[in-house]
Parts: structure tokens; sequence; C-alpha cells
DNA sequence: CAAATAGTTTAACCATGGCTAACAATTATT
DNA sequence: AATAATTGTTAGCCATGGTTAAACTATTTG
């Protein structure tokens, strides 16, 4: 479907049943995906303490807390983390605020969450279904997939 | 702990800037991708050692430690968990084996890993960013979403 | 057959990200 | 203003999944 620059597909289509890639291959996957889970958590922190702000005007650790599921402790403990990596402001009792390289990651991880949210969309996927797996895929997708993943969506939009 | 967020919801399919989804969604949304993690490793090792059965004949553990790029007393101490889970067999110093449970996630794994990786590259992702992406997603794609991508995959294929 | 080498396991450590329980501070209510 | 309720922090616990270093087993080879 896509006319954009067809990447030159190794003579090998692999199906299945097909040999393992080598293991420098295989290894440099795994990685990738190592790296990724150490950065997804704060992104997501990061993503939501945005959104709040955003929507709310402020973040409090409280909503956060019944956003994400997790126990009030686990987002203080967390916001001393995001505050020593220099991401958020805070001060006892107040709404956090982002620093502005907080604000930034904030920007690139909604950014990319709607490329994804959208593109299930316009794959035909249920709002809600959507919404689930785009959480869980945005920190998985490279810069490549998500050019392309735009570009489908932009095609694809009634 | 109790929600005081009242403004009303807009209808679900709105753009980026829009307003969040109401707390229980949310909060669930994190709790599938929390879930996911659990799991996401064991399916690794477990799908990997299913691929070096079936194109090796064996699984041992130095192939594991060096196409996962992790030490050998990682995999070690992983093949114990695994094994108290029920998913492999193995006796020291021997070749690993799966059980039937083992096989069966083995085979799922490795099926929901190629629809992911077939639909990219039909996307017209490039074949080795593909594989590391959908290293990383197969975890996060549910069924619905699975089942679109092989269809679009079928019919976009040339 | 003995010794070297390769493979495996164990022990002891670390960071992360959850949890509960107890306490402290702030805000709201009466 | 006193008290109640909400919100935030701290301390201590646990499981997971990594690490190195050292010990043990199996296999290969001189």
């Amino acid at each position: 479907m896509s006319d954009h620059e067809q990447p030159p597909l190794p003579p090998t289509s692999r199906l299945s049943g097909d040999a393992l890639p080598p293991v420098e291959q295989h290894a440099q996957q795994y990685e990738t995906v190592r790296n990724a889970h150490e950065t997804e958590l704060i992104e997501d922190y990061v993503e939501l303490i945005g959104d709040l702000l955003r929507h709310r005007g402020e973040a409090r650790a409280a909503d956060i807390a019944s956003r994400m599921a997790v126990s009030q402790a686990t987002v203080s403990k967390m916001i001393r983390r995001l505050n020593e990596l220099g991401l958020v402001t805070s001060r006892p009792y107040r709404s956090l605020f982002l620093t502005e390289e907080g604000h930034k990651m904030a920007e690139t991880s909604r950014a990319r969450h709607d490329i994804v949210l959208h593109f299930l969309r316009a794959l035909g996927v249920r709002d809600t279904t959507a919404r689930i797996d785009a959480e869980g895929m945005e920190h998985h997708v490279s810069d490549e997939t998500l050019a392309i993943m735009q570009r489908f969506t932009e095609k694809h939009q009634s």
C-alpha cells in the first residue's frame, strides 16, 4: 500500500519456520527492548504529569496515583526520582511542575503516543482497545516506524 | 483516593490536546501494561528456547545468554524460574526442553511475533527495524489488533 | 588418563518499582 | 478554633532481573 521509499528488503523474506537471526542482531533486539524498559516508566509518569497540567492545570500526586492505579507511596518515591533526574520540580503539598527537560520529554511522549493511537484507530481498531495497545506499544516503536504510521494515518483519514 | 475530577468528559474519539480518559479507563491502561511486563520476559525466554530447539535441536544456556546479551548466571537463574513455573524441564548441564505448557506458550508467542513482524514489513518498515520493533511490540498487541494486522498483511502482500 | 577448556551453577550484591503501615502536614468542616 | 478528612512522606518489606566472582561438572584434547 505504501509507496513510500521501499526499503531494499533483504533477499530472504523469512517466514516463521526460518533461520534465527545472527547472534549479534538477535542480541541487539533484546538489548533495545531492555533499554526501552528502563525509560518507559519514567516517560509514562512524565507524560501523565504533562497531561494533567495541560488539562487540569495542576498535577497532584493523588491524581497520578489513581490514574496509574498505584499507591501514593509509590508515586511519592517516583517523584523523588523524577526530581533527581531533573524532570520535575516539586514542593510538598503543592502541584508538580515539569522542568524544561521534563516538558520536552512529555511533549515527545505525547506526540509518539498520539501517533500510535491514531494509527491504530485508522487501522480499524476499536477505541478502547487502541488506547490500551497504544499505551504499551508507544515505547517500542522506532522513529522510522512512527513516521510510516503517521503517513498511513494521514492517508487513511476520511 | 476519591476522585474529585468532575468536568464532563466529551465523547471519545478526539484529538491530542483533548480530555484525559476517565480515571478507571486510564488506570486500566496502565494496569494492562504492568501485567504485560510481568509475563513478557518469561515469554521471551520460552519463545527463544522454542526457536533454538526448532532450529538447533537443542537449547543450551550459553546460547540463550549470547542471544539475549545477558550473563550466563542470569540465564541460569531464569531457568530455575521457568522450571518452577512448569514451562521447561532441565537436568543440570544438559539441554533444556519445553513442557507441554511451555511448548504451547512458545508457539503462541512465535505466532504473535510473526504476525507483528510481517505486518511491519508489509507496512514498509525496513527489516532490521521491523525485527527490533516487533520484539518490543509483540507483548502489547491485543488479539483484536493482532487479527487486524494479520488481515492487513494478507491483503497487502505482493 | 590427566589436564585444559567450555559450560553451568551458586553466592552475594545492586537498582527498580511495587506494597503496607505509621506518621506529618494541609485543607475542609463544624 | 478544634477536629476530621485528605494528601503527602517515610520506613521497611518483597520480587524481579540484572551483575561478578568463584566453584563445580562435562567434554575435549595432549
